[in-house]
DNA sequence: GCGGATGGTTATTGACAATAACAATATCAT
DNA sequence: ATGATATTGTTATTGTCAATAACCATCCGC
């Protein structure tokens, strides 16, 4: 019956980022991170001149949203903040932040590893352009 | 800076779902129709004996998620259910329903070929594939 | 120095998925 | 045929996540 749905590029797109981003949040949860304070972590990685604002338009989340993420990161002891000026901030790692980000990245690099190796050699190479010119066109 | 995420699958997964989606609602909008919903009226099509457990197991969504759902299709008068015995009930497509999913089909078709047309023709044809390997795992 | 843009924040809203519980009914095994 | 088990539809609640509006303080360009 989902025969209908199956072939059709935004149904799949949908249902793949959907298992995609279940089973990474149930690998990412072992070291309690969520996905998106996880991206926070590796983003920040080796800068300590990174604004909330800055992260937020790189990752695509309004600031508003930024600030419940950075402070549970910040409660967690792995991220810390340094004034730049007056008025910004620089959001960066502490030593925990340090290993945590290594840790992340492990299980992301792991995880995308498998997620690549579930697709037919033929495909593989194709996903992320293809998914690329997707995103960045919109 | 954002070179470090880009070239992840994972992340361009959830990326570029995420301009899909935000997209099609706006299309979807137009019609009054959320993604969920629109899938519901696709589903549906020309079966007169279609639950809403089946309905959810095949869009995977719970069944309890599915009431508010075809609650809505139901006050927009797009479906109405058929009793199938005394515990299970048809949902199926009135009138303004079936017109209202010709709409949706058209919007979802050209929004896909609007997406496909943005895809490099040598990967094009590798995407729905390469979901479909990542999805059915799972 | 002033006006407009930006950074950080609070508070609120809405979409959507997950969980637990429940009553009624259907299905299956014996 | 009956009794245990599974399924259906539903209510209610929770949590995650993104979007919006508003606010103040500060920075920057002219």
């Amino acid at each position: 019956m989902t025969d209908i749905l199956r072939q059709r590029p935004g149904y799949a797109l949908r249902r793949a980022a959907n298992a995609m981003m279940g089973e990474l949040s149930r690998r990412l949860a072992t070291i309690d991170l969520r996905i998106a304070e996880a991206s926070v972590l590796l983003l920040v990685d080796r800068r300590d001149d990174v604004t909330a604002s800055e992260i937020g338009r790189v990752l695509d989340i309004q600031r508003a949203n930024m600030v419940p993420l950075l402070g549970r990161l910040e409660v967690a002891g792995l991220i810390e903040r340094k004034p730049i000026d007056g008025k910004s901030q620089a959001v960066l790692l502490t030593a925990l932040g340090h290993q945590r980000r290594a840790e992340a990245d492990a299980i992301t690099t792991t995880f995308e590893d498998d997620l690549l190796a579930r697709i037919a050699p033929e495909h593989r190479d194709h996903l992320v352009p293809a998914l690329g010119a997707l995103w960045r066109a919109d």
